[in-house]
DNA sequence: CATGAATGAGCATTCATTCAT
DNA sequence: TATGAATGAATGCTCATTCAT
């Protein structure tokens, strides 16, 4: 409002507006799912009138695909910052699985979107989460590979095999978590750092 | 699998049936999705008339449902068995991976349906899921858990911890070849045994 | 009607809906025009329920459509009939004017729907009328034609045109008596007989 | 057309605007049809935003209306002087077709839109079109009343029927011109002679 | 047991209209 | 006057489920 939004390319109001949209369509896929979730929900929850979420989005689907581009699209920029800036391969898988999982801690409907309801839509699956999943998981298998060439890591373990198995593990851990009672919220920082000790120590050449 | 299948006396030729359709419905759904399956399609791919499928199954979930209950709970009788008959934490974790992502190799729907589809719904999900996904993070949990007892595990690492990760790594693998092109048909059963070994690996206490 | 419907092939009772969902359609449809009828309304019309219109129709259109097409049909296959039986250029225009706003006279509904509805829809309009009514048309010009040969009707008039004045003529009466009060119900047969004198005579070579 | 539009005195810029917005109205009512037009279309191709429509006119149907009125008013009063001018039926007659089919020649889009679009609303029809229609229908029974009480007409015919048929036979030709190919835009000058030659032989005295 | 015609609740999406700027 | 972002009522169509045969 009295912000200067300078998003506003072409989205002056609308950025605010999209932004809120995103939101509350995270907190309410996360819910009641993508398919149980009406539009008129979205709306409601961001307070904009059904017809506005067509003002910026194609359709209901179009909604969770920019959760995830949005959020994935993010997550990667800052994953490809952390692994230029680390030196050792160490400290960048341990800085990776951190992120990850503490990008999720504070959003934990971020994370039942993305573990839960992204496999909601098989087409969506396939179509626009692929590319970006693929993505994430060279970005994974670079930092395995070197690695491997500087002799830290065994090289018996395919790369890629390897990064599915990071995000795999990740993905396990965010889901069971996303899943649980919010009795222990605290647990998921340490499960990071028990899941980073087990990966290296399984990867490590010795 | 190869035992005899005792379910035939109480379901007749009902029997027949019910297996039809869900053999059908796994083969659709793997297809198309839950929510894009129409039950007519089910019926169809059954060879059976669309009303047909309700002297079976309750309603559209319970397909789903029952799927994922006689797949996972036979997987969880033969993990259970495999944990028997095994007497190292080595031997059990090789023989589940290996189990697992073999009982997928020859039933690409299958695992589609378990990976993807089962998650499209988080009702169905967290309600009838869940439980049977808690029992087999516990059933993991505890060959952990006795591993650790052993000595031969590392016990810094929570059972429940590497329970999920064993898990997550299997249901990457699972995912990114139920997602992949059928191009790479082989490489799952190498994936599987490169993921033991960095699984037991990166437990192993040293 | 009283002859034994031997349209049953897929239709047994399907033809009696089928036909019941034209006839409230058609009521409709004159009542409050193609765009400004709900579907529900002509559901509840024919007795039926909203989605059992989708049983035999493609949509909406395909409604309108085949009012138009199951009734023009029906009028081509009568005056094919007509042209054959007659046998002078003047019975068989008179025979063509009475039959065709005989049809009429007692289905005020279904005259409106030709003459107002189906001009609802260009895209209709262009598409499915149109065909039919160049049958028409040909079948028209032809009868002008061999008037001409016969050397009964002048020649200096394409028979084309003709065709077009002979439908524009009686469209016109038929438009002006749907639309108009009830209260000039038996005029039309007599504007008829006038329109058919009016025609000929200034066809007619002298 | 070529007479100095009048109109400028009390519409400033205004005339200016409702007449651009009348003309692209009548664009695209004829290329889409008056449902299938958006108000946003109707918009951009008279240059102007969505909320400007709503300065010149009520709503859109009104804007189909006023392109009825202005057009048909413009049209009565022009047959009007047509018919003072001319001192004979036949005259008259041959003026009215002429003057009919030839301002349509060079607006087919008005052409669509008088024979086919106004139809598209029975509401709109019968309340706003009609009671011009009736104007236009009793300005040309009394040409044709005239015509018999001079003696040149036969009065076997009423008035209403002959004005109606004119009216038919005019619509009749222009319909299957506007939906007709571009390919004879010629002949539409042929038919209306031929039109009138038939029609006043028709009438005719003998 | 099996069928499949019929049902009708339910929802994504559109688009005429408004109104703050 | 002019704008166009925002509104939200309105509706065609789908499809899980039922039930008479």
């Amino acid at each position: 409002m009295g912000a200067p939004d300078k998003t506003s390319d072409k989205k002056k109001r609308g950025g605010d507006k999209r932004e809120r949209i995103l939101l509350a369509a995270t907190k309410v896929f996360a819910q009641n799912g993508f398919y149980a979730t009406r539009v008129s929900e979205i709306a409601k929850a961001a307070g904009v009138a059904d017809g506005t979420i067509y003002l910026y989005f194609e359709n209901k689907d179009d909604v969770l695909i920019s959760i995830f581009q949005d959020r994935i699209g993010r997550l990667l920029k800052i994953l490809g910052k952390v692994v230029e800036e680390e030196t050792t391969v160490e400290a960048r898988v341990r800085r990776i699985v951190e992120l990850q999982l503490g990008l999720l801690e504070d959003q934990r409907d971020l994370a039942e979107v993305i573990t839960v309801n992204l496999r909601q839509s098989s087409r969506l699956l396939k179509q626009y989460a692929a590319p970006l999943f693929i993505q994430y998981l060279e970005l994974m298998a670079k930092v395995i590979a070197d690695g491997q060439k500087e002799g830290v890591l065994r090289d018996d373990i395919h790369p890629k095999v390897a990064a599915r198995v990071l995000w795999g593990g990740l993905d396990g851990i965010a889901l069971t978590w996303a899943l649980g009672e919010k009795s222990e919220p605290v647990k998921l920082r340490k499960a990071a750092s028990q899941f980073a000790a087990l990966y290296l120590d399984g990867l490590r050449k010795r």
